[in-house]
DNA sequence: TTGTATGCGTTATCAA
DNA sequence: TTGATAACGCATACAA
C-alpha cells in the first residue's frame, strides 16, 4: 500500500505528507509543527526545513473541509460602476476585515439568474455568508436565501413577512426631504427622473414622489414624470425628453448616476443650474461632490447600511440561532451648490425648514472620504 | 461503527448519507443520482424525494476537494472607486462566465500586506486562478505569485525577467500621445498633474511627460508640474495648487478622477475649458464622458487588458505548464470637448497629426456601453 | 444498476 | 511529545 508514489498532491505539489516524509516524522506530527502548536525544538527545525524546502503551501479547501469555515464573506450587488455601492462595499469590507475575514464582491449585472446562481454556489460553502442588495426581490431570491446553509442578510425592501435580516432605509421619506426642500427654496414644477417601476428602488421614488407633491397640495403632472434606467446615459437621455415637453423648474433624480446624467443634459442646453433648474439627486455618493456644481442629495445611509448589514452578518455567523432582524437606517438630505441659488460655490446651505415627513437635513460640504484607499491606473 | 447520530453535518445540515439513508440506497447511488449520472427510475425518484425532502444542498468545499477545482476566479485590484477598474472587471467577467465560472473582486487598498495576504488566502486553492493589477509591485509580490499554487496574471509592468503572465500597455507613449495633441493645439505651457512618483504608473507618467515635452523642444518647468494621489479630492487640491504659483494653458492628469477634480477647480475659479486651459485625463473612463465639458482622455485599454488577461489565465489554467507570456495592448488618444476649442459640444473630433510615439488616435463619443448592467440603489 | 471501499488534504482524537 | 487513525462530505474505481 502506501500513498500513490511521492506523497504528493494530484498536481505535483506538496502536501503534509511530502512535509512528514521528508521530515522523518508523521504527518500528525508535521500538521501541529505546521499549525504552530507543540512539538519538540528537533521535530519543529526538521518540518520547517522540509516544508520551506519542498515549498509547501496548505490546502484551504482541505482545511475548511475540516474546520467548516472558510473566513470568507462575500457581497452581491448589481452594479459596481454605481458609486453608492462602491461605499456600501467600503464600510461592509472595514467591518469584515476587523474580523479576521476577507470580503469578496460579485456583480451580478441584476439578473435574477445571476444572483440566484451566485447563491447556489457559494452560497453552498464557498463563503462563511453573504450580503446581497438586489435590486428586484422575487420569489426566486427569497426560496434561494431560505434555503441557503449559511446566513445570507439583505440591503433593501423585503416582505414583512421574509425570516431574513435585512437593512433598509425609507427611500419614500428621503423623496419627501428633496421635495420638501424644492418646495420650500419656491420651486412648484418639480420633475421626477426615475429608474424602471419594476423595481423595488424604482416604485418606492414613484410613490414618494406623488405622496410628498400631494403632501404640498401639488398636483402631479404626468409629462415631468420620465423614466428610464439607474444610468447615466439614461439619466442624460430621459431629462432631455423631459425637457423637450415639459418646463420644469426642478428635478429629483432618482440617483445620482441621473442626475449627473440630467446635469449634463440641463448644461448642454445651456440652462442655468441651479437658477433655471434646481437639480437634486439621490444617495449621496461621491459622484455628487464631484460634479459642478456640486449637487444636493438624499443619502439613504448607504455606508451605515453596510455596515449595519456587516454586523448583522458577523452575529449571526457566530449564532444561527439568532431571530431574523430588520433594522432601518433613516434617509437625510445633503444640500449643495445645485438647488441653492444663493451659494452657488462648494459648501452647500443646511436647509432650515423641517421636512413634513421626519428624518434630518444636512448639511452639505462632508469632509473628505477619510479612509486610505488609493486610486489609481494602470 | 456507524456515523455519528443521523448521518447529518455538523452543523445539522443534510449531506448524501442523509438522503441516502432516507432513500434506503447506499452513498454511491445517491451521489450518482445527485449528479444526474445513472440510477433506475425507482432510485432516482427515491433520492430526488429524499433529497427535497431533507433540503438537501451539496457541500461545494467537498466538491472541490475531490475534483481539485472550484470553478472561482478572483480579480485584486487597488480600488474599486476607480472606474477604470469597473471597465477592467466588466471585460473579464465577460470571458470569466462564458466559460462557466465565476468572477470574484477583492479590493486591496492598494496596500502590499493586503495583497500578498490575499494571495496566500484566495490562492491556496479557494479560487482556480486570479488576475491583479497592483498599483506597486514589490519583490513581496513577485515572491508571492511565484509560490502560489494558482495560476496568476498580472495587469501591470513586471519586470522583464519575472516568470508571469502578464498583460500592459505603454503608458509613456500613451502620455506623448495626449503631449503630441496639446503641442498641435497651439498649446505651450502645459502641467502634468500626476499619482505618486513610487507606484508604477505614477512614475511611467512623469518620465512620459518629460521625454514627450523634450521630444518638442518644450524645456521642463518643475513649477508646472504637481502630485497628489490618484483620487478626485487630490486632483482638484493639487490643480488648485498648481494654478496658485504657474499659468498653464493645459493640463494632462494622470488619471481620469484627478481630471475631473482638476475641472472643478477650474470652472471653480472661473477658468474656462478648454478656451483657457486644456485639459486631458487618462484612462478614457466613464467620468470622462460624465464631465461636462467631456474629457479627452488617453485610453489605456483597460477593456481590452482585462479581457486578454482573462484569456490568458484560462489558457493556463487549462495547461499549467505554458510559458509565461507578455501582452501589449497599445494606448490611444480619444479627443473630446475638454482639449478642442471648435467643438464644445459632445463628441470631440479626431486629432489629425500622427502621434510621434506610435499608438492611435481615435474620434471621441464612443457608443454608450451596451452592456446589459443595471445600475442603482437602495 | 448497485454497493463497498478508497481517496481528496487537512485537522483532531487518543493511545502509546 | 509522538504517531496511527478517524473524521470532514463528496465522488468514483471496482466488484458484485
Amino acid at each position: 500500500m502506501g500513498r500513490k508514489r511521492l506523497q504528493t498532491s494530484a498536481d505535483g505539489r506538496p502536501t503534509v505528507h511530502t512535509v512528514a516524509a521528508r521530515a522523518g516524522v508523521s504527518i500528525a506530527s508535521a500538521s501541529r509543527v505546521l499549525n504552530g502548536i507543540g512539538g519538540s525544538a528537533e521535530t519543529v527545525r526538521k518540518v520547517r526545513a522540509a516544508a520551506a524546502e519542498v515549498g509547501y503551501v496548505p490546502n484551504a479547501i482541505a482545511r475548511s473541509l475540516q474546520s467548516q469555515r472558510t473566513g470568507l464573506v462575500a457581497l452581491a450587488v448589481a452594479d459596481i460602476g454605481n458609486p453608492v455601492y462602491v461605499a456600501m462595499m467600503r464600510a461592509i469590507e472595514a467591518v469584515v476585515t476587523s474580523s479576521g475575514r476577507q470580503l469578496l464582491v460579485h456583480a451580478t449585472g441584476g439578473e435574477i439568474e445571476s444572483e440566484t446562481d451566485l447563491l447556489r454556489r457559494l452560497a453552498n460553502r464557498y463563503v462563511d455568508g453573504m450580503i446581497m442588495s438586489p435590486i428586484r426581490i422575487t420569489d426566486r431570491h427569497l426560496d434561494a436565501i431560505v434555503v441557503s446553509p449559511i446566513p445570507v442578510v439583505v440591503v433593501g425592501q423585503l416582505p414583512d413577512d421574509a425570516p431574513v435580516d435585512n437593512v433598509r432605509t425609507d427611500s419614500r421619506a428621503g423623496v419627501a426631504l428633496a421635495v420638501d426642500h424644492l418646495v420650500a427654496a419656491g420651486r412648484q414644477r418639480i420633475g421626477l427622473v426615475n429608474g424602471p417601476l419594476d423595481t423595488v428602488p424604482g416604485a418606492a421614488r414613484d410613490a414618494g414622489f406623488r405622496a410628498a407633491l400631494a403632501s404640498h397640495g401639488i398636483p402631479v403632472d404626468e409629462r415631468l414624470i420620465e423614466v428610464g434606467d439607474f444610468q447615466y446615459a439614461a439619466g442624460r437621455d430621459a431629462a432631455a425628453r423631459l425637457f423637450a415637453r415639459a418646463e420644469p423648474d426642478a428635478l429629483l433624480c432618482a440617483n445620482d448616476l441621473i442626475a449627473v446624467g440630467a446635469l449634463h443634459a440641463l448644461l448642454t442646453e445651456r440652462r442655468r443650474v441651479p437658477e433655471d433648474v434646481a437639480l437634486v439627486g439621490m444617495d449621496d455618493t461621491e459622484l455628487a461632490q464631484m460634479a459642478f456644481p456640486q449637487l444636493s442629495s438624499v443619502s439613504l445611509g448607504s455606508a451605515a447600511r453596510g455596515r449595519r448589514a456587516a454586523e448583522l452578518l458577523l452575529e449571526r455567523i457566530a449564532d444561527p440561532d439568532l431571530p431574523p432582524r430588520r433594522e432601518h437606517v433613516a434617509p437625510s438630505l445633503v444640500v449643495r451648490a445645485s438647488s441653492t441659488v444663493g451659494r452657488p460655490t462648494p459648501g452647500g446651505t443646511p436647509s432650515s425648514r423641517r421636512p413634513s415627513s421626519g428624518g434630518a437635513t444636512r448639511p452639505g460640504g462632508r469632509a473628505a472620504p477619510a479612509d486610505g484607499t488609493v486610486g489609481v491606473t494602470s
